[in-house]
DNA sequence: TGGCATACCAGACAAATGTCTGTTATGCTG
DNA sequence: CAGCATAACAGACATTTGTCTGGTATGCCA
């Protein structure tokens, strides 16, 4: 391989591990090496230590395959990242849209599952997913059609977007608490405040998470 | 390690591995041996050769970290597992926010992976993932904050919410064409309607979910 | 001219990782 | 019960992969 300008093969063995790394595919030394046809492997080791060196890549030390893209913006310091994710993926029940008929029964028969992430601290079995019906949220950007996902949380804290049984149907509104007793407000102007009588509402959990499919 | 009922220890060790994978990050037989305590490599390879029998994950021969998630999730007869998605799940480059900078910047420097699921006559390197700026598609429920799940594929559709390459960056309108060429609309009353001069702009791709973190 | 930096090569070496072979339990089933 | 399958262990081994040390060539610059 001849020697060529400066930079010039090191931008290209940068843009060839970065489009492997967004196939989820960190590539080894030997298989960039194989792509370029370098005769030494230490020459792609030279290039790769070189990016990392440019901040434009990231070393996992120790570790077979272990180039990464660096996140943005980082400026951290030297923060151990943990080995494992703190969170992991789970597939939520999602129920659909709980009309009439019941909460429980819903979550014996749900539409089907969504992958969410979700805590280690958490259980899988504190989140369930829900399709919100009308309009009363659109001021938070909440959608008739969207899906929340919903953890069941012990106490209810005042301003969290809650999920709240009432009157056999299960509504989405922000949860208010004040010397008058809970309040369950709409964010959208052409609908009423919520007063529901103590004992008559039961609140199912925050929402934590929102999806729309588009199209 | 106690030896435990059949398929129970193999299932968790499937949804480890998923969630590895679904990161972008596929995990050594020993990195998953110390995850779950084993005392011996095998008992890994074992289970993950069990695995791929099953076709619930597939392995790339002679390659280290070489296992993958299955491109077609095949419905298994026997499987007790329910219905396997028409769809895959797949790490979706997050690009974070695209302010100042520029795109192929950003595509060089995600923030991480995200799993979406994308129907399988599609390809992982169609989507990436953004994070939005602006309140001025607030009309619509895409809120300042939210993650954006964009198609990358396709030519752009009147009509549409589209991800738009601007003056080197990156913003979400929905796309109008007519015979007085695009217009990229906002969807608040406090903003202005874009109509960018033909070559100025360049639409990176349709907005096909919105994710949304709550607190 | 003599450093000095960069690009690349060559081959040995070491660490990470996957593979194999054999063994010990345990539960199920004819 | 014997036979069989599965879960898990133990340790050696092979391959893949990263690291090191040193070498050749080229261009730049004081």
């Amino acid at each position: 391989m001849p020697k060529t300008p400066p930079g010039q093969t090191r931008n290209r063995v940068f843009r060839f591990v970065r489009d492997c790394l967004l196939r989820g595919d960190s590539p080894s030394l030997r298989e960039v090496q194989r792509h370029f046809g370098f005769r030494a492997v230490e020459t792609v080791r030279a290039h790769l230590a070189a990016l990392v060196e440019e901040g434009r890549l990231v070393k996992e030390p120790g570790r077979a395959r272990g180039y990464r893209l660096p996140k943005r913006q980082t400026k951290r310091l030297s923060s151990p990242v943990p080995d494992w994710p703190t969170s992991r993926l789970q597939p939520v029940p999602l129920l659909g849209e709980v009309a009439a008929g019941g909460f429980e029964e819903a979550i014996e028969n749900p539409e089907g599952n969504l992958p969410v992430e979700i805590p280690d601290s958490r259980d899988l079995s504190d989140y369930f997913a829900l399709r919100v019906r009308g309009e009363s949220m659109s001021g938070a950007g909440i959608l008739p059609g969207d899906t929340v996902i919903v953890e069941r949380r012990g106490t209810p804290v005042s301003g969290q977007i809650v999920v709240a049984l009432l009157e056999e149907e299960a509504t989405v509104k922000r949860l208010h608490l004040g010397q008058g007793g809970m309040e369950l407000r709409p964010e959208n102007p052409d609908f009423d405040t919520l007063r529901p009588p103590p004992g008559s509402c039961r609140i199912l959990g925050r929402v934590v998470e929102l999806r729309r499919q588009i199209r």
